[in-house]
DNA sequence: ACCAATTTGACACTTGTTTGACATTGCTGC
DNA sequence: GCAGCAATGTCAAACAAGTGTCAAATTGGT
């Protein structure tokens, strides 16, 4: 099992990991809320011990920002040292699962991670779509009226970001620098890519969707 | 939202009635163990709320006995005026998800009963299973139609990731990681895994049950 | 030392991506 | 209009990374 501890406070840190890294855990350790998030938007956790206040990002605008972020559903446990009504509530408003309030004990800590964590994943699936066409960005199928079929992850990639644009122009520069970052292939892979990407979109009975707009890039069409 | 609440303290009683009951919340009752337990088991509940002390079965008979029956894993919230360390281990091993100390807010309560209420239902433990095949984690042995068959720890160790996941894909980082941790084996001995553990499913008679997403990892086929 | 389970490593195969050569399109200024 | 030219479309072949295969070596327990 792989935990995440964000906590600037290096004794309760030495105190958690002392206690809990027996062989079934694993843990990693953050000690501000930017680089808390910064772990677990990189990784996988079963669980996220979260304190609530942190250098930075608070617990709370951290919590927040994972929950925020599609795909990554890790439960989480907020810790505190108030204790009040309205923190509580603030806390699991952000999104948290679990609250505890300073001092807690190690074993009640353990206890409670293991009741969060033998809950099933949380997963998220929320498909981009747009005049009536449907990705879902995880499994890389698109949709259209019946028909259905898979996309390679680059062309699965365009359509996300085109779909995300609606019907706004989007500059194949930009799309090239979401697929490669900094150095992009040197011969026009992308075009290639386009050809393919509305290959599987006139296969599911939806072409000419994707129109290109000369000198400025590619966008999807409205109507028909 | 449905709740049901154990509690044999009328005087509690009403008072979640009040702060609860209204257009969001539906809320049954039960005064004894037994009652609660019966009810648990006929009806569907979104969340329960538990009383430790109760005449008749006591909280933690009726949760764990609740957690036996296959099929209903609603979530448990135990309530109760003990607060020792001890209690609260008890009562998460006895499968409670959260733990509530009496006196306590009724906005606490409301907070958690929403924060368990937007996990996904937990699936019980049952045999796992998916496709008409069976793998009993603690043998080893799996099942499709009439065949059986043995598998390897790490086969089996797999497969339940597989399984557990239904149809999804799992990134093979993952599986490593719940194979080996931090540590894998530097050669691509999952591969080798994989493969045996393919050649197991082919002899009972199911092939091409686990397939491979080029670059995303593994995952079981509903259909063939 | 033996046995079973696991890991290693070499090699073959598969597949998504990129390349490059060429065709087509749509501007621009003459 | 119509060159001229840059941008874009088309497609098959080459490439490289990921994966499958399997026998031999290693590990760890009894």
């Amino acid at each position: 099992m792989r935990l995440l501890i964000v906590e600037d406070n290096l004794d309760i840190q030495a105190n958690i990991a002392d206690y809990l890294e027996d062989e079934r855990y694993t843990l990693d350790f953050a000690y501000t809320g930017d680089q808390g998030l910064e772990l677990a938007l990189h990784n996988h956790y079963d669980v996220i011990v979260l304190d609530l206040m942190l250098p930075g990002k608070d617990g709370l605008e951290v919590c927040a920002a994972y929950r925020r972020a599609a795909g990554l559903q890790a439960p989480i446990i907020m810790l505190t040292a108030r204790d009040t009504i309205d923190d509580k509530e603030a806390g699991f408003d952000a999104g948290a699962d679990d609250y505890l309030v300073k001092p807690f004990s190690l074993r009640e800590l353990k206890a409670r991670i293991e009741a969060l964590a033998r809950r099933p994943k949380a997963r998220v699936h929320q498909a981009l779509s747009f005049a009536g066409l449907t990705l879902d960005p995880s499994t890389f199928q698109i949709t259209f009226a019946a028909d259905t079929a898979m996309l390679m992850e680059k062309e699965a990639k365009i359509l996300a970001i085109l779909l995300e644009a609606e019907s706004d122009v989007v500059p194949g520069e930009d799309i090239s620098y979401a697929l490669w970052g900094d150095e992009p292939p040197e011969s026009g892979a992308l075009r290639t890519h386009i050809y393919n990407l509305r290959k599987s979109l006139a296969g599911i009975g939806a072409p000419d969707l994707l129109r290109t707009v000369r000198g400025r890039g590619y966008a999807l069409r409205e109507n028909a």
